[in-house]
Order: C-alpha cells, then sequence, then structure tokens
DNA sequence: TAGATTGTTAATCGATTAACAATC
DNA sequence: TAGATTGTTAATCGATTAACAATC
C-alpha cells in the first residue's frame, strides 16, 4: 500500500500566508510574480517558496514566474476552500459572538449556521441573524444540518466533554478555543487557538528584549 | 562582545503548555513529577521536555525528578508572568470586548486599562468596567498610563497604520489580530494571531483526511 | 549503597537554503 | 536564440531523539 507522501504542517502553516499576498497581488492588477518577487515582499527566501508549491505540482513555468490568478485559485483548492464547510459555535458568550459575527469567514466557504449555549439567559439571543439555542439541541442540530465544523468557545471545565459528545454525533473538526488538549479519536481534526499561550510567548520576548538591552547597557 | 545563546521560539512556544500541565499537577496536589511521566501526560519526549528545560538552567535534581511547584514557579519567571503588563485594546468591536471581557488574562499579569475605538457610537460603552475612549485620546493615555501592550483588534485596512502610531507613542509590543503583516522596528515584539489562517489549515486537514479515505476505498 | 533520573553529548531526522540543470 | 526563472537535487542548518555518564 505505498502511501502518498505526507506535507509537513509547517508547510501547511505557509500556505494561506502565500494566499493573503497573491490576493493582495491580484487587488494590484499584477498578472505574474516571480519566486523572487515575492519572495522580497514575504521576506522569506525563493528556495523555500518554490519548495513549498512543488510539495503540490509544477504551478509556475520557467522563464515566466507564476500566474498570479492562477496560484490563488491552485492554493485555495489545496486549503480546501473552493468547498462549503458549515460549523456550529459551542459557547454564546463574548468570543462566541465574536467569532459568529466575523463576516470573512463566509468568504472562505465557511457559513455560520447555529448557535448553542447552556445558559438559559441566551436562548434566543440573536448572533448575526442566528438564534441561540440550548445545548439539548446540539445533538439533533448537527445530524439534521451537516456539519463539519465545531468552534468550541466555552471554559476549559467542560470542554473535554464536550468535545466527545460533538465526535460522538459526527463532527469532523473541532476549532478549539479552550484552554486544554482535547483527546479525539484518529480522524477527527483539532486545530487550537490557545490565546493566552500567545501573549505568554509576547510576554516573554517583551522581557527577553528588555533584559538583553540592560546587559548591554551594563558593559 | 560575547552573546548569550538565542533559545529558539520552538521552545518558548512549548513553554506556555508545560505551565499548564504543571499547573493541573500543583491542583492535583503531586509534589514532584519526572520528565517520563510528564511526558506521557503530554504526549511529547522525555528527551525533548529535559533539553527544553536545560536551556533555562537545571531546574531538575538527578533520582527525583523536578519539584512541580518550583518548575511552575520558574517557568512563570522566565516567561515574564512575574511582572504586571498593562495592555489596551484598538477596536471595540466583537472581538475587543470578547479580549477585554477574558478574565484569565489578569491572573496572568496582564492588566486591561484602556479600549478605543474610532467609531464615536461607541464612545463611553463600557467594557469590564471600562469606557471606551476614541481614538484622539490614545496617545495620551499610553504616556500617561505606562503601557506595555496594544492588543490590535480593528480591520486589515487600518491596521498598518494604527500599528506605526502605536510604535510612536512608545509601546513596546503589539498583539495582532488584523490579517495583516505589520512592519515594526527592531525591538517592537508583535504576536500574530491570524484566525483566518488558523482556520485554512483546519480546512486543509479535513480534506486532506477525506480525501485520504476516499484513495483507500477505492484501492 | 543501589536505584532513579537528570543534564548533556552524540546521533538522527527533518526543514531550509543553495545551486544548477531543465525548459519556457 | 538568449535570458529568465522554474523544478529539483545536493548541502547546510537546526531541531528532535537517543544514549549514557554524572549525581542525587
Amino acid at each position: 500500500m505505498m502511501e502518498e507522501k505526507e506535507i509537513s504542517q509547517a508547510v501547511i502553516g505557509r500556505l494561506p500566508r502565500y494566499l493573503r499576498y497573491l490576493g493582495d497581488l491580484k487587488d494590484e492588477g499584477m498578472e505574474r510574480v516571480s519566486s523572487q518577487e515575492l519572495s522580497e515582499r514575504m521576506k522569506v527566501t525563493a528556495s523555500q517558496i518554490r519548495q513549498d508549491l512543488n510539495n503540490f505540482g509544477g504551478f509556475g513555468q520557467q522563464g515566466y514566474g507564476y500566474n498570479v490568478e492562477y496560484l490563488y485559485r491552485e492554493i485555495s483548492r489545496i486549503l480546501g476552500l473552493d468547498r462549503t464547510h458549515r460549523f456550529i459555535i459551542i459557547g454564546a458568550g463574548n468570543l462566541g459572538q465574536a467569532l459568529g459575527g466575523y463576516l470573512n469567514f463566509e468568504r472562505r466557504g465557511f457559513l455560520f449556521s447555529g448557535i448553542f449555549d447552556k445558559n438559559p439567559e441566551l436562548t434566543g439571543k440573536e448572533v448575526r441573524g442566528i438564534r441561540v439555542q440550548p445545548m439539548e439541541e446540539m445533538e439533533q442540530f448537527i445530524r439534521d444540518n451537516d456539519v463539519d465544523i465545531a468552534v468550541l468557545a466555552i471554559p476549559k471545565a467542560s470542554a473535554v466533554e464536550v468535545a466527545e459528545h460533538l465526535v460522538q454525533n459526527g463532527i469532523k473538526a473541532i476549532w478549539n478555543f479552550a484552554h486544554v488538549d482535547l483527546n479525539v479519536p484518529e480522524g477527527i481534526q483539532v486545530e487550537n487557538v490557545h490565546l493566552s499561550d500567545s501573549l505568554m510567548k509576547l510576554s516573554y520576548n517583551i522581557n527577553r528584549y528588555l533584559q538583553e538591552n540592560r546587559k548591554s547597557a551594563e558593559l
């Protein structure tokens, strides 16, 4: 059983950024771009760009470069943005509401189709035209509406349990904003957004810089 | 001029997760932990844990392991969580309000001290007891209140310009939620949270899994 | 002391960069 | 055709893992 060569998550992680820059180039009306040109804008090596893209096939042409429009479409396709993914949000607090209201996701084919909260006071409240439902209705909703993605915007205390429940009811992917590691079966995709981890990294870098400067000043 | 060995961002990126697991161990009342034990919980290698920690000094003891309480404090210190950092939020939309309301940041020494929006309709609205101010007051506020960090929760169109303005007024670090790369001078720290990039990665992995399964089914 | 487990060096693996032949 | 620039192989660099001597 021959395996396709697995593409590293490091490469995948760079694709959205390529897409963003190609979108900008498109808006500027540029028809073609060389890896050299793109590398200068993005501050990465041209070599890396060529290597990354060649994981998925030869999108360029020698002596010409890459067609912006075409490459944009190809990367979109690779990322699965040519399909529609329905998502629901679990947790209608500030963060859940913010994510529901984010219109840009829609443009990429991510359809906000439901939002749930265990707090009965929130039931019926509307987030971008969609009524908050009680958690009890989640199960039925997932099955009736062909939902792919669940956005987990609840406190860590209940996140693990809710995630299990989501998986049991056929969710394929979880975008996890709870500050805990989920344990899901093989084949269920999880993408973590640990905001406080990100803030701590920022904190480290602030302090590192201060300390380096203090040392320099002492010499 | 002898340089300290620079610690890689890969290592820094793992520290918050260590801290989280150590916090859990503390809550469970565990006094000590070996790299082996911790590695099983965290699903990383014991070797990586020991290497990572030894970048910052020897926190363990042969034959004993690591003291949970002590290691927790040391990692906190390394991450700069023993200091207080004041932050302001630029943009009082859904996301800005969600971030302002997030109490857990406070626990880590991040103090929410101001929020600004150019939309005059939002002026005076309160987010966790703090009044939204017009953008014009931002400059003075930063200087009067010893603000370290600015959280950028505005659309990409104005983000680059606002970031420059923040830097001019003495901000040391930007936590950037706008979907654009900022260009800041050396010494200013930027941590990007590109939510739509994260969602695209999830999308890729969903589709990859579907395609792999389709192929298997065909054989 | 004997056993356990770190700190650290060495080996491996994977990712990035450089170089250049292929080709438009 | 000559020039440009890709696709791809080879070289380098850095990160992870393995191994083990040091030591509590």
